[in-house]
DNA sequence: CTCCTGGATGTAAGCGCTTCCACTCACGAA
DNA sequence: TTCGTGAGTGGAAGCGCTTACATCCAGGAG
């Protein structure tokens, strides 16, 4: 100990505004949480103290003594899309409500993961991950730590909450669709990475329904330069797909972008569909096709999950799906009437 | 107390380390900081049991011991778009190399701020606020209890580290770049908000080149929906502006949105542009003209400032401003060789 | 006038950890 | 043989807070 402050502000503890109102510390406490009778003068010389003081309650202090940290983590694989964030944002503004400070912690080119995580964990009363970003034995010395734990987009699993958007059925209605335009030659850009993650059931979908029509494309990652590289060297060789249909939005940014530089009209020479609906594909020229999942939502019912876990009843399970909305634009080929 | 633990992981602590050692805590605490000479058998014998124990250090109590929290916080207004959120990358990847956990903030449709900030600088070492998403009395507060301080986009400010991109002389350069196009009229739109903010600044170049020749249009939000809006108004009426200055990226993909649907040509009848180079500005129709700004080497130097300031000489000033860049494509109208 | 009751307050025991200070042993130098 | 000496270890004191428990003191009931 060398007894550096680490109340954060300015090293004030709760036994210097005792003494100055003249009270003990079991009363201060008890007026500012309102957790035992205070008479009011009482109330009133310490909340004085209080204020000329500036005195703010040591977290770490207050964490040890009540056993819990009122934070909540979330492990994402990165912020560099508009996916994440906008989970992020209604995972943080429920969080929040609910008094809970948000951690973050973005796994993109870490290694050592592991031990992020473990140090992430000893921070929070519970945790959200994203699917896939972290090793399934990390989430399994999680889960069996007691650590409370939302699983966002992952297959279901005994002893946490999983979480997700619809996928398979979207895929087909949206696989379907493209038939109806009477495209016989498909590609699936951003072919599945892990088994059961989100890309993986929408392929599956699409595969139910479009069968040996459909070719899945690999990309590099989940992005427009991605996307863009894949999707120039896919319909720069000869016989290329009719309908190109992308694992997301950015890759399909990215197809459109490579058929422009290709001389292909989109959707007239080929039509493309993303998923997600993020801002940019309203922009798009042309507006995108796309499959509509509330990103949001899903923070906010992830973070509404947490909170009920850690306050609950015990060990929970459960695994819930959020209905997501197919978005016809004009980036699947033309439609009869206002087709948009 | 209840006993409740706060370990995160199952409640394991250093006690029950030691005695499956057969050690004290003292030699546990030593084995896993190497904070001490410990016996190479001894270590092993403790390693074994964290490992069959599954023990983690509890982040309170260490926090407690050590007189730090190991962790930052980040205050901005919301996350909506890309711009806080590539600061936002930037910081966390910067914090978590650092060893710094992050806590994030948003200030967006809350009241309650001051406590939310209070409660926040409680459990960090050091704050990173953007300017004008906390007030000023609030910052003042922060920065006398000397909690470290990093600001961006804010202005200078005795007792805090202040962090901002250029703004007036890239306003100057872009307002010049479009005179040179022949234009007379021109708008900005997303007038000016706080007082020395940014986009107050950019205003504050832009007007300095164009004089009585720019009227500036206010928009509700920096969002695509409020330019589309303010633009819609703006360009709907006689006698508009030939090119309109955008205090935004976001903005002025609104502004486009609004041109299309008023058959306006951009940049034929109308010039627009941008600020911030977000990835929609490359993929807009057309290809927006802007500032690009380093919004991820921002947040980067934020958390490296905040870092030094942590383990630093006492109450540092400083001011510094990242370079932009003058980004020309087709929305602010042709250019000669090969306009792009 | 005594006894009981409950409001108001203080005392002190932790919460889980780090680290200062002994203290115990070899072991090599004197 | 006797001292340092220093590696290895344990004891114990906090870090700042919450809260069970004890204490004290009116005021009303008997």
């Amino acid at each position: 100990m060398d007894g550096r402050e680490v109340s954060g502000a300015g090293g004030v503890t709760i036994y210097e505004v005792a003494r100055r109102a003249g009270v003990s510390i079991a009363t201060v406490s008890r007026a500012l949480r309102g957790t035992g009778p205070v008479a009011g003068p009482t109330r009133e010389k310490v909340l004085r103290a209080v204020e000329e003081l500036r005195f703010m309650p040591s977290r770490a202090g207050v964490s040890l003594a009540e056993g819990r940290h009122a934070a909540n983590g979330i492990v994402f694989p990165n912020l560099s899309g508009p996916y994440f964030t906008e989970v992020l944002i209604g995972y943080e503004e429920v969080a929040s409500e609910l008094g809970r400070s948000v951690i973050i912690l973005s796994t993109k080119g870490r290694d050592a993961i592991r031990d992020l995580v473990r140090e992430l964990a000893g921070r929070v009363d519970g945790l959200v991950v994203f699917g896939s970003t972290v090793p399934d034995d990390v989430i399994d010395e999680l889960a069996a730590s007691g650590l409370p734990l939302v699983l966002i987009s992952h297959a279901e699993r005994p002893g946490a909450v999983t979480l997700r958007s619809e996928n398979a059925a979207s895929a087909k209605a949206l696989a379907t669709h493209l038939l109806g335009h009477g495209y016989r030659r498909f590609a699936f850009l951003g072919a599945p990475y892990a088994t059961g993650d989100d890309v993986d059931l929408r392929w599956q979908g699409v595969r139910e329904v479009l069968g040996d029509a459909v070719t899945p494309v690999l990309t590099a990652e989940y992005t427009v330069e991605s996307g863009h590289e894949a999707a120039l060297r896919l319909l720069g060789a000869p016989g290329g797909p009719e309908a190109v249909i992308c694992s997301d939005d950015e890759v399909a940014l990215g197809a459109i972008l490579a058929a422009e530089q290709l001389g292909l009209s989109v959707p007239d020479d080929v039509a493309v569909t993303g998923w997600d609906d993020i801002m940019a594909a309203r922009h798009a020229r042309p507006a995108l096709t796309t499959v509509r999942q509330p990103m949001r939502e899903l923070g906010a019912r992830a973070a509404r999950a947490l909170d009920a876990l850690i306050a609950g009843a015990g060990p929970e399970d459960g695994h819930r799906v959020l209905q997501t909305e197919l978005i016809i634009r004009s980036s699947c080929g033309h439609h009869p009437p206002g087709g948009r």
